[in-house]
DNA sequence: AATATTTGGTTGCATCGTCAACCGTTTTGG
DNA sequence: CCAAAACGGTTGACGATGCAACCAAATATT
């Protein structure tokens, strides 16, 4: 697809002609910001496998959503864990946290008790009901992970979630020194 | 870190007794799912970005939110688009672009106006202010590129956005395919 | 030309995320 | 030992998203 640009103004007051060498700067300039910007094309394919799993669990007839699985995932991994060190591990904000254990208790899907020895802390646990369907969403995430790895080959998987990481922690040491 | 393995039932019905390797396998299965799914990495180095653009440009003193900037952006590179042409290319919801524009409208920042040939449709034009802005915008965004790339190099940059590319093109396919 | 289908946009509904303020509990440190 | 600070969780306000139903205009069908 061509990028058409336009005749629009490089300084805020006064107009320049434009000749060809800064159209190109122009383009170039769109393509890294936009197209091909990291930002662009995590957001998106972020946005299309969640939407891609949502369909999946509820083709299957599943009432879960993909926030609710992001939390009921650790949760199959460690039962009894506290609402704190699920927001930590799913890196969401506490009060998201709450919601979607509001929403997960009123499914009967979580429970959550007070922790004796410490009345602050609440710790969740998975009911009856969501240890007997674990296996069964287990395997759509599978489904799902394996229809996104078509035609990408283990290692350039492996290093692009490498990259991701490495991107990850840049932004986490710079919100740390601010 | 290290990841403690409950005694999960392998199956809805009949409890088996765990061995060695099937917490091998347990812990295999959910490292895939978890920690190091692309799912998970993808999600959460999404929302960093987000919000460290959300950050620069609040500390910048503009009242423009990263969704905001991803409609802006679109039109930036191309004034006087339709309303249907900003939700393709910024893969979003129809709807969400109404109230994005709702929201851009009420500040100033764009403008609707109805296209003769198709009174169906709109074209969304900048204002002033907004083009006045803009290379402002650009150079945030182009600092907080450079802040994702610290130590990655432009070889392995280039090789996790194609991979990204190819998960991206994956699911679309599969949308289309049912 | 008349009807059916598609298309561009808006609205209602339910869910989700972040921020800031708040409350009760626990920990810290003078 | 007691006041101050830190911590775990909840709530309200606000922005944003996706889906489905809807309306009016434009196209396609017959």
């Amino acid at each position: 697809m061509m990028v058409k640009i336009l005749h629009m103004k490089q300084t805020h007051l006064i107009p320049e002609p434009e000749t060809i060498s800064m159209q190109d700067l122009e383009l170039k300039n769109f393509e890294r910001v936009i197209d091909t910007s990291i930002a662009y094309l995590v957001g998106r394919t972020s946005r299309a496998i969640i939407k891609r799993l949502t369909k999946k669990f509820a083709d299957a007839g599943f009432d879960v959503s993909y926030e609710q699985w992001s939390i009921l995932i650790h949760l199959y991994r460690k039962d009894g864990q506290t609402q704190q060190e699920l927001s930590t591990i799913a890196v969401k904000d506490k009060a998201a946290i709450t919601r979607l254990l509001n929403v997960l208790e009123k499914k009967n899907i979580v429970l959550r008790i007070p922790d004796r020895s410490d009345k602050r802390s609440k710790l969740v646990y998975l009911t009856h009901k969501s240890k007997s369907f674990r296996d069964d969403l287990m395997a759509l995430v599978e489904e799902m992970l394996q229809e996104a790895e078509q035609g990408v080959s283990f290692e350039e998987m492996t290093q692009c979630k490498a990259t991701l990481n490495k991107i990850f922690a840049n932004f986490s040491r710079l919100d740390l020194t601010d």
